[in-house]
DNA sequence: TCATGACTAACTGTT
DNA sequence: TTAGTCATGA
């Protein structure tokens, strides 16, 4: 494609990006300005330019970004191999080559999140070390964090006063150890070891520098230390790094994502030439206009104007329901309704949550109303428990090393061989410092196990063996031998339990999945290949663009995609901002920009949505609005209240009130006696007075009026929670402006009104 | 010593 | 709601 058709359509902030050549560049791309199209441009220019693809190299977070990618650079250079793909599989990619430079064997295991998880808990075990009622999962975390800040095992200095990080000290260089002696990696280490190899082999780092000359990084804002260092080290000698995100999108602090990377971009490569992509070709003007009102409550950002060309649009809706229930079946008629109508097909819409504990309303709303729908969840079906087991086996021939992958087979399906046997293979492991299924092999000379016990795990050893006799044939054999060889597709066979059925029937999708992969593969290592791709997909990529269904799927899962109808619900307190970020003002704005994430990606129509109580954990709890709401604008938005008052006052109504089949236990089962609970709901609803006194969960102890502060959260007996944002006078002339996120504004005196702070 | 069933505590987000 | 832990019987 020429030059000129390259530019074409484009506006001149794009065509400025697309036509940089050599030097940094950064691109700050609002939502829906066009971005993966100017990065796709701008690669097929490079080509134009005769620039050759290996020299161009394209990194993203998610496959389903880089295929996106991949599709359109096709599309305009087709046949071109510009190496595309996420961090992630860089990081494989570099370590399969050069890892023995870090100690890491190229056939070396990628350890999820849940292994290594486990592989935390058998060191602290086996090494004995004291972790001060720390669970491995703080441990784990607080390893991670460190491995994102590019802190080594080596280097990992605990602070004084901090008695987590005396217990990380100690456990994350044993954890790191046995990792390496597993020849498996974290996550993490996927970037860390690249960090480092490039950082202590400098010929290495000049090399690769040179073969990627052009580095193009999508989503800049989410990068963390590693894959910062990363970046620079690749773009030292041939600075052509063109960066593109935007720190409002911004979402994986947690993850280690530095916002400081993109906000000092500039300062790092002082030669950078800024573009700003502003002009949104997305959203109505109406969504555009509370995106940027909501955002700007933020501090950390950069200064940037979201404008369009789009009509103004419907107004956004604010609803309030009752309950989940109410909420869920609501956005489900809604759907069905318009889909009856000929006006929408279900793939414009999108429900987006904050939890994915939050889908399961709106799961059984759509099934109710027969709208399909998708459920877009992370990591999914790899991570079934019959799917982990299988593979297990694939993994432990892949890597013999791999100790978390033979606990995992060695007794799956059942052996007899428990705990115990366990423990002194491992204490016999650890010991000689051989791998697990070495100590195995030798179970027969290990004192202390029992004649019997040996000889199951001889068992188990020869079931390997067996296997392995297969390694090199197609994904699909491998498999089918694992299935046979171990016994587990019989043992699933003969049971007669429902759920172990179902696990039957996903080890037949493992098959077809595999087979599928075979079919496809062009390689020489395909077991390996196919378990990489197991350990790294998400199931976004799975996700079915142009199926008529809806889309279900966390704030997360959103960022990068755009629907003509978004709704965003259980817009409350604790759940957007999630409770956990409450006390840090950094975290609670990442929340602010998830919410903006969410907002910004709806086309034409926008629906927020809250509900007056929640079950949440079993538990019914009374719902606090989100503080969010008390930013946007409300005369903009459309604000009802299908709390549906009958509903809430009327118990009888309660039980059959909406138009279909709600139905809770008691009523059907009274001999139960797990009805009490829902008794006492039905009491806690009968007016909204009494509602609010139920809601001493959440409401603090009565205070006297001067003890009220500005800003301070109140809940009012009536209208719910809200926030002082004015305060006059002292006691009994005390009073108190308050924002009620749905009510509006409201001035009280506080000696006199049904007023108590929120406990929190 | 293992498997099984009852009980309990926790549970944000993702590569 | 479920994963993980604990107690109990085989």
């Amino acid at each position: 494609m020429s030059t000129a058709d390259l530019l074409a359509d484009l506006n001149d902030a794009q065509r400025e990006a697309v036509l940089h050549i050599d030097g940094p560049l950064l691109i700050l791309a609002g939502p829906g300005s066009g971005k993966t199209r100017v990065v796709t441009h701008r690669i097929a220019h490079l080509l134009e330019q005769g620039i050759h693809a290996s020299q161009i190299l394209a990194l993203t977070f998610t496959n389903k970004a880089a295929d996106e990618m991949r599709t359109r650079v096709a599309t305009l250079a087709p046949g071109a191999r510009v190496w595309l793909g996420t961090f992630h599989r860089f990081g494989v990619r570099m370590l399969r080559k050069y890892g023995e430079l870090v100690g890491l064997a190229p056939n070396f295991t990628i350890y999820d999140t849940s292994d290594s998880k486990q592989t935390i808990k058998r060191v602290i075990e086996s090494q004995r070390i004291e972790t001060a009622k720390f669970t491995a999962e703080r441990i784990a975390a607080a390893i991670s964090a460190a491995k994102n800040k590019l802190i080594t095992a080596e280097a990992y200095q605990p602070k004084s006063g901090s008695p987590l990080s005396e217990v990380v000290a100690k456990v994350y260089p044993a954890y790191q150890q046995r990792l390496l002696q597993s020849a498996a990696v974290d996550f993490d280490d996927l970037l860390l070891h690249v960090a480092s190899l490039l950082h202590e082999n400098p010929e290495v780092r000049a090399q690769l520098d040179e073969q990627f000359k052009y580095v193009l990084v999508d989503e800049y804002q989410d990068t963390n230390r590693a894959q910062y260092v990363i970046l620079r080290a690749l773009s030292h000698d041939y600075p052509n790094l063109a960066a593109t995100g935007d720190p409002d999108q911004s979402i994986y602090g947690w993850r280690g994502a530095d916002l400081n990377n993109i906000l000092e971009f500039e300062r790092d490569y002082p030669q950078v030439k800024v573009v700003r992509l502003e002009e949104n070709y997305r959203s109505t003007q109406r969504i555009l206009r509370i995106a940027d009102d909501l955002i700007a409550h933020n501090k950390k950002r950069k200064q940037k104007s979201l404008w369009t060309k789009n009509p103004e649009g419907p107004p956004v809706k604010l609803i309030t329901y009752a309950d989940q229930d109410e909420e869920a079946r609501d956005i489900a008629r809604q759907i069905r309704e318009s889909i009856d109508a000929g006006s929408r097909r279900a793939n414009e819409y999108a429900v987006f949550y904050r939890m994915n504990a939050l889908s399961r309303a709106v799961e059984r709303a759509m099934r109710e109303a027969q709208v399909p729908y998708q459920m877009v969840r992370g990591q999914e079906f790899y991570q079934r428990k019959e799917i982990k087991d299988v593979l297990s086996y694939c993994q432990l021939l892949n890597n013999p090393l791999d100790d978390i992958a033979c606990e995992r087979a060695i007794n799956t399906p059942s052996r007899g061989i428990g705990e115990r046997t366990l423990e002194r293979l491992g204490a016999h492991a650890y010991e000689y410092r051989v791998a697990l299924l070495d100590a195995a092999r030798e179970a027969l000379q290990i004192e202390g196990l029992a004649k019997r016990t040996a000889t199951k795990v001889a068992g188990f050893v020869a079931t390997i063996d067996a296997i392995a006799k297969y390694q090199a044939e197609s994904v699909e054999e491998v498999i089918g031998a694992v299935l046979s060889e171990s016994g587990y597709r019989d043992v699933l066979a003969a049971s007669d339990d429902e759920e172990d059925q179902n696990r039957l029937a996903n080890i037949e999708e493992l098959l077809t999945d595999a087979r599928q992969f075979d079919e496809r593969y062009e390689g020489h290592a395909p077991l390996e290949d196919y378990l990489e791709r197991t350990w790294l997909v998400n199931d976004i990529d799975g996700w079915e663009t142009d199926s008529d269904k809806v889309t279900l799927m966390t704030l997360h899962a959103a960022k990068g995609l755009e629907f003509p109808v978004v709704f965003l619900v259980a817009l409350e307190d604790g759940i957007l901002p999630h409770e956990r970020s409450a006390q840090s003002p950094d975290e609670l704005e990442e929340e602010r920009r998830l919410a903006f994430v969410g907002i910004t990606r709806a086309k034409q129509e926008l629906q927020l949505s809250l509900t007056q109580r929640r079950d949440f954990r079993g538990q019914r709890r009374i719902s606090i609005p989100s503080s969010f709401l008390m930013e946007l604008p409300r005369h903009e938005m459309d604000q009802v209240r299908v709390t549906s008052d009958e509903l809430t006052f009327d118990p009888m109504e309660f039980d059959g009130g909406a138009d279909d089949d709600i139905s809770f236990d008691f009523g059907d089962e009274p001999a139960k006696p797990q009805a009490a609970p829902i008794k006492e709901v039905a009491v806690a609803v009968t007016t909204a007075a009494a509602l609010a006194e139920k809601t001493t969960g959440y409401m603090g102890p009565a205070i006297s009026p001067d003890e009220f502060t500005l800003h301070m959260t109140v809940v009012h007996a009536e209208l719910g929670p809200g926030k002082i944002v004015a305060l006059s006078g002292s006691g009994k002339n005390r009073r108190a402006t308050i924002q009620f996120p749905v009510a509006g504004q409201k001035r009280y005196v506080l000696a006199h009104a049904p007023l108590r702070p929120a406990n929190r």
